[in-house]
DNA sequence: TACTCTGTTGAATA
DNA sequence: TTATTCAACAGAGT
């Protein structure tokens, strides 16, 4: 599930769940999700130290330590950051778990997409500092868009919007619902997205993304019912605006959906 | 019961 | 270099 909203939600259930020093750390040994992390190391390290600061970026997250310790998370397709009491006692799909005095963070992943990460060191590591700008941040500008979608060629704008060196936290049904409020087929090539329809493409990558995190972030709740969101999920899933039948099919090996009407193929549209 | 589907992504292949 | 396919995994739905 988790999209950059989603992540958003979960950094803060661990930063404001997150109280006092790690004082026991459990480790679900010889898991996916941990194939990049010395664990031993890290729980060394990060016995002892506090959490002091948390960021998220796209689909990212980092979780900074005191001692100069940096944890990093990936929530995969199935990840959760939960806090629950200094007594909570770990099933087998919760890989790591930090417990302070009084509580419990508890990173629980049942399909293992995700993935942990650690490092120590005064400066946040390369894997975090290298990764691309947020969607809300002033790099991220209409011309850097158009430029990618140029390079891009051929392949499928929904496809390209899933490309995280681009479009950092963007998914599945993000990018359809960015698409579908533009008014673009899924399935047009990336460089034949013109001028003022890249313009637009770029406008509405920039709003779903603040609005998701408005209405989502705080409480993992869900946007307004005027949404796509709400009627992808079914196959009798219709247009919000028409009613019609929504198209359904799979685009850059995802599950796609749109709106005929809307969004129509390019060389029956101006 | 058996089969299909899934919100990710990166490695392998073409 | 770039695009597509598939595997990693578990559970929910039909």
């Amino acid at each position: 599930m988790p999209e950059l909203a989603e992540v958003e939600f979960y950094r803060r259930q661990w930063h404001e769940g997150a109280a006092g020093v790690v004082v026991r750390i459990h480790v679900n040994e010889g898991q996916r999700v941990l194939r990049s992390v010395a664990v031993g190391e890290l729980r060394e390290r990060l016995t002892g130290a506090r959490m002091i600061d948390s960021e998220a970026r796209g689909k990212q997250l980092l979780f900074k330590f005191s001692k100069g310790n940096w944890l990093g998370v990936h929530l995969g397709m199935t990840g959760e950051l939960l806090v629950e009491a200094a007594s909570f006692e770990p099933t087998r799909h919760d890989h790591l778990v930090l417990f302070t005095k009084s509580r419990a963070l508890v990173f629980r992943d049942p399909r293992k997409f995700g993935r942990n990460l650690f490092y120590h060191g005064t400066e946040p590591p390369g894997w975090w500092s290298g990764l691309a700008p947020a969607i809300d941040s002033p790099e991220f500008t209409g011309r850097c868009v158009a430029e990618f979608l140029q390079r891009h060629g051929k392949l499928p704008v929904k496809a390209t919007l899933l490309l995280q060196e681009k479009f950092p936290g963007l998914g599945n049904w993000m990018a359809d619902e960015i698409l579908w409020r533009s008014r673009i087929n899924p399935r047009t090539p990336s460089n034949q997205i013109v001028t003022g329809k890249g313009r637009l493409l770029w406008k509405n990558i920039r709003d779903v993304a603040r609005e998701a995190i408005h209405w989502i972030s705080p409480a993992l709740g869900e946007p307004p019912a005027e949404w796509l969101f709400h009627q992808r999920w079914s196959r009798r899933g219709q247009c919000p605006i028409h009613k019609e039948l929504l198209q359904r099919d799979t685009i850059g090996g995802r599950t796609t959906v749109w709106c005929a009407r809307c969004q129509p193929a390019l060389s029956s549209r101006v």
